[in-house]
RNA sequence: GGCUCCAUCAUCUAACGGUUAGGAUUCCAGGUUUUCAUCCUGGUCACAGGGGUUCAAAUCCCCUUGGAGUCACCA
């Protein structure tokens, strides 16, 4: 089993979509099923309707699950295995409060020295803790031994006891933390797998640490993605707009192409362009770099040019807001000019609106419109082009310019031939 | 500051002890084009620094420097 667990806090990061892309693509080639797992335990920070988006978007990205489950409901669970470290010993309750820890925590700060929990708490009489009304957590007795993670992309990593600590497993609201719900539902759901991003890295010795003490021994496999860094070289966070898959998508990048670039960041691939469907076949986690990757949105344009180039004219001729086939050619047309679907609608738009027409042209441009307007059908540019010198007289750059904004929409664009090849059957719509 | 990890062109990367350090994107120039772009051709640009090991180091080891992640009763 592998699983991808988001929390519905905020919208869709591109990490987060790369991390569940993986899990996808190593849930086919191991031919295990995927889970989806909503990690809800905040509720102050849980928003309303993210958990339905985060579950269209990956069905927009092709990305399939087996299984779906609510962290919240595990909630049994969480507190059952709780009580089970608390009887065995493995846990302690703890009654410091926040303010107490946040005093000691700044005064470690303040003499420059790495805070660790003082153990306050951590052998209290059982009269001390019956006693006691005051509110308390639970925390885990920091580990004997020192823990090594097994990293697939990172390698072997040695953590001391004294780095892992005694953290805390259930809040004083009697929910658990993070760390503890998810080593517990990992377990629980049996995971062979764990795809996510570095940031997690530092979490997964403290999850060993509950399994150990839960004295659940089946190996887990680790692989913790490297970051994705901006154009200064720091973690993308929302204020990066390409960190927000819906910001890509409204930018008229194509679901296919992020894939593309996303598995293509940071790692060795046999091809450049590739469809996700292909991935599967050559993908391996182990050729994945160990450095962090840097967005680089002029290469993303460059793969999404060529997904666009490969598209379905029908397919791409929806895409820009038509049904017709011969739209999605013209479209691919435009594609060496603009490299998103919205660039290439502004273009399609251009030419079935209003033409703006410099002063210098304004006379041919009239001329040709009218003799567009009678004119009968051709098949072909060159007759087109033939009536419009015989009647109007104009030609070169007289006869050219204006034409092209005519048709065209601009002074500057593809070959006339192409653009009324494309455009034949709708001319009467376009110069009107 | 502690812990963990990383280090080849501006960016993504190739090289797994012996190459004029290769490719792609970007950028620049020329050609093509009635036009801009595409396209074609060419060009600029890299082994972070210092020590070792070795006949031989981008590659192995050490140090320095630089970068990243993380250090919550958030996830």
């Amino acid at each position: 089993m592998l699983r991808f667990a988001p929390s519905p806090t905020g919208d869709m990061h591109i990490g987060n979509l790369r991390v569940a892309l993986f899990n996808h693509i190593m849930s086919k080639k191991r031919n295990e099923p995927l889970l989806v797992r909503i990690e809800d335990t905040d509720k102050e920070r849980n928003i309303e309707g993210k958990e339905n988006e985060i579950l269209e978007l990956l069905s927009l990205f092709g990305i399939e699950h087996q299984e779906h489950q609510l962290q919240s409901n595990n909630l049994k669970f969480h507190r059952a295995m709780a009580l089970q470290l608390l009887h065995d010993k493995k846990a302690f309750n703890c009654f410091c409060s926040a303010q107490t820890l946040d005093a000691k925590r700044d005064a470690a700060k303040e003499a420059k020295i790495a805070y660790r929990y003082d153990g306050t708490c951590s052998n209290l009489h059982a009269e001390e803790v019956i006693d006691n009304m005051a509110p308390f957590t639970i925390r885990l007795k920091k580990p004997i031994h020192s823990i090594t993670v097994h990293d697939i992309i990172k390698g072997e990593s040695s953590f001391a006891p004294d780095d892992i600590d005694s953290f805390i497993l259930m809040r004083t609201d009697k929910y658990p933390t993070y760390n503890f719900a998810c080593a517990v539902d990992d377990m629980l759901s049996d995971v062979s797998l764990i795809i996510r991003g570095e940031d997690h890295f530092s979490n997964t010795p403290k999850q060993i640490a509950i399994h150990q003490a839960l004295g659940y021994d089946k190996k887990i496999e680790y692989a913790h993605l490297p970051i994705i860094l901006n154009n200064e070289g720091k973690k993308m966070s929302k204020r990066d707009d390409a960190s927000s898959v819906k910001w890509l998508l409204e930018e008229g990048y194509l679901p296919e192409a992020i894939c593309n670039y996303m598995i293509l960041i940071g790692n060795k691939t046999p091809h450049e362009i590739f469809t996700v469907a292909n991935a599967i076949t050559w993908f391996d986690l182990a050729t994945i770099s160990k450095s962090p990757a840097h967005f680089d949105i002029d290469k993303l344009k460059f793969i999404n040019r060529e997904h666009l180039k490969m598209m379905d004219p029908k397919e791409l001729s929806r895409y820009v807001g038509f049904a017709d086939e011969e739209i999605g050619r013209l479209a691919k047309v435009f594609l060496d000019e603009a490299g998103t679907l919205k660039e290439l609608r502004a273009k399609i738009s251009t030419i079935f609106s209003p033409k703006e027409v410099p002063e210098e042209y304004r006379e041919g441009f009239d001329v040709l419109r009218e003799l567009t307007l009678k004119a009968p059908h051709y098949d072909d540019y060159e007759s087109y082009k033939a009536y419009l010198m015989q009647h109007s007289g104009l030609k070169g750059k007289n006869l050219f310019k204006p034409l092209r904004i005519l048709i065209g929409g601009s002074e500057h664009g593809p070959e006339l031939s192409d653009l009324y090849t494309h455009l034949k059957n709708y001319l009467k719509e376009v110069v009107k």
